[in-house]
DNA sequence: TTGAAAGCGGTACCAA
DNA sequence: TTGGTACCGCTTTCAA
């Protein structure tokens, strides 16, 4: 790590002290007002204050403070980030989401400041920064986010109303990045059915609020259905999903041996893929001669013997999504844009080794 | 999310007025300023303050004014976090030290500014709000963090020292929070002797640095040998560790092919040993029959058909480290408390189905 | 084009 | 114990 030497302390009066002019011109000229201040006392001005070493960012508190008269908004080069506070298999999905937004972030020198939310997180629950108005916006990952609630919460802090970015989730009153979960789950349904598969066991509960991922997802499995001319209420059929996923899997490996019409499942996300696939072989199932298993997500790999990933998904562009947003949000910091917008990214088919046609099909 | 009323548009002017003193009265009774101040006094205003929803946060930026001016600190409730910027397979660990130190500090309001650095960050590269003394201290997972080069780019920007806490790195001049790497070591390669390996291939560079995690590893290797008696210089063999971790694992199962002696590999990281796993099942090699491999940190699972790890591993205490960390933090910057002082946390070996007797012990 | 001065919302010193 | 007041460093209005 390099260092360099400027002099925070240095103000704009020792400035002013040094050239013989006073700490308003030099505020003017170090702002670059050209219509109220020569050029050439500009020039002379800005020299100064570099041989001084003077650092324009040390005295933000004085900045914010005279800006406030004016109820002038003022750019703090601080994002703040929302994220579910998880502990669980999908650790990797928020890593690349938040190394992809900082990646975005870190050559404008924008900071990013995180906090954990819930669906009961309250105003008063954030850090203290959040209360400040020391961020210039927020980018959120969490289907509870609720931007008006978010935005007036900020609001009643500052005077300025800053904008959100919800990644994934698609929520109104803010811009959004979202993959297209729609897509998503035609691919991997129309993969499935295609191959012969009918009987078809999801995850995706019956009371799932519209333009809600889930609800996407199983609209998109319908399409498969409907394009083959299916009911697919005839064929689908919804598994349990429960907090302890462990529970969950056992469970469903129990009602995929007692329903042997089923053939193939849509499982909620990869990991829980991977372990169903585990806990099948145990059970003396196999993967998928006798049962076709799908992911979703494309973080998790599930791995056979020769160390190869065979688990069929949809690959989601995080990477794209968190890089998005980033923009997205400085976009609207810096430039003022306040339109709010959606954004849909494409998403990919990953056919691997973990569907084949069903078994009464082969032989 | 719920959303709870509160101004911050209000000023201890207003208060003043209200209750009919001046704004200095306000601000010591809002203080509790016992010594000058009845406490009459103090109820009055405060139980005005709370009737006007006077919110002391929000003028964070006057109070920071008025507070230079005595040059006296003040707490910015905000913790700076470096991190390394990377996309590998070890994202997993970074984003558990990140949880949990975020666990620890979200109760007291504290929020989490984080910064990727690499070997040649600059002062400068840092987002601004690093460099406006915005934060209370640092907290790093690096090993080019440097906390002289660090506390000095802070001076600079604040007038007062703020304290740093490595994780994993035991670096002088800051408190450190780091495992028992040198126990890690030694558990395994003590693990390995035991079941009759001797030759046993490694990816410690001879020119690593004392104190650096993996001389302290390497001193754990040599002490299991020598506690039976056995010249580790005879036995250790160094494998390559470059940037591509992929032709690494492929060079790596070239040589012990070639090398038929060695009959057990100390990977530098559990994915490290996934991947060689797996790659030699490709080349015919099966694990642990023909060779024994061990990872490091308990991040990533290598799973067999039924979906079990197979690891043999030593688990880092991720978690606890961060927690640890961001606790003794918060106890340096709420209790002002200054002494540099290192927690060293134990390691557990877990033995799993990695590691077997070797080959010509068997038969 | 520049200078002088009045804030922004606190803290802290000196008198009373 | 309280009031009055002088700052902290910057922006901005009003005069010159």
């Amino acid at each position: 790590m390099v260092f360099k030497e400027t002099n925070s302390s240095v103000t704009l009066q020792e400035i002013a002290s040094h050239c013989g002019v006073t700490k308003g011109t030099v505020s003017r000229a170090l702002r670059g007002d050209l219509a109220h201040v020569g050029p050439e006392t500009i020039k002379r001005i800005k020299t100064a204050a570099r041989e001084l070493g003077y650092n324009p960012g040390s005295n933000h508190d004085a900045r914010r403070l005279a800006l406030r008269k004016g109820n002038r908004p003022i750019i703090n080069n601080t994002i703040g980030l929302l994220l579910p506070r998880k502990y669980g298999y999908d650790c990797n999905y928020y890593m690349i989401l938040f190394n992809s937004i900082l990646e975005m972030l870190m050559p404008k020198h924008f900071g990013l400041l995180v906090a954990h939310i819930c669906h009961d997180t309250r105003a008063e629950d954030l850090p203290y920064a959040f209360r400040r108005d020391e961020i210039d916006g927020f980018i959120a990952c969490d289907e509870n986010f609720h931007p008006y609630i978010m935005g007036e919460m900020i609001k009643s802090y500052s005077s300025v109303k800053r904008p959100a970015v919800s990644m994934i989730y698609r929520i109104p009153g803010c811009s959004s990045v979202v993959p297209d979960h729609q897509m998503a789950g035609y691919l991997l349904a129309r993969h499935l059915l295609s191959l012969g598969h009918r009987h078809i066991m999801h995850f995706i509960p019956s009371n799932t609020p519209p333009y809600h991922p889930h609800a996407l997802r199983m609209a998109g499995y319908r399409q498969a259905y409907y394009e083959i001319h299916l009911n697919p209420d005839s064929y689908l059929q919804c598994g349990l999903l429960e907090n302890d996923a462990y529970s969950d899997v056992a469970n469903t490996v129990r009602t995929l041996i007692r329903r042997s019409e089923i053939t193939a499942v849509l499982a909620p996300y990869d990991n829980y893929a991977v372990r169903l696939i585990g806990l099948l072989a145990q059970c003396g199932k196999r993967v998928p001669e006798d049962i076709s298993i799908v992911g979703m997500d494309d973080t998790d790999p599930a791995q056979n013997e020769h160390g190869e990933n065979i688990l069929t998904t949809v690959q989601m562009p995080l990477r794209e999504i968190g890089r998005q947003a980033a923009e997205l949000m400085l976009h609207k910091v810096l430039e003022k844009e306040s339109e709010d917008i959606t954004i849909m990214l494409p998403v990919e088919l990953m056919e691997r080794a973990s569907t084949c046609p069903p078994r009464q099909l082969k032989g």
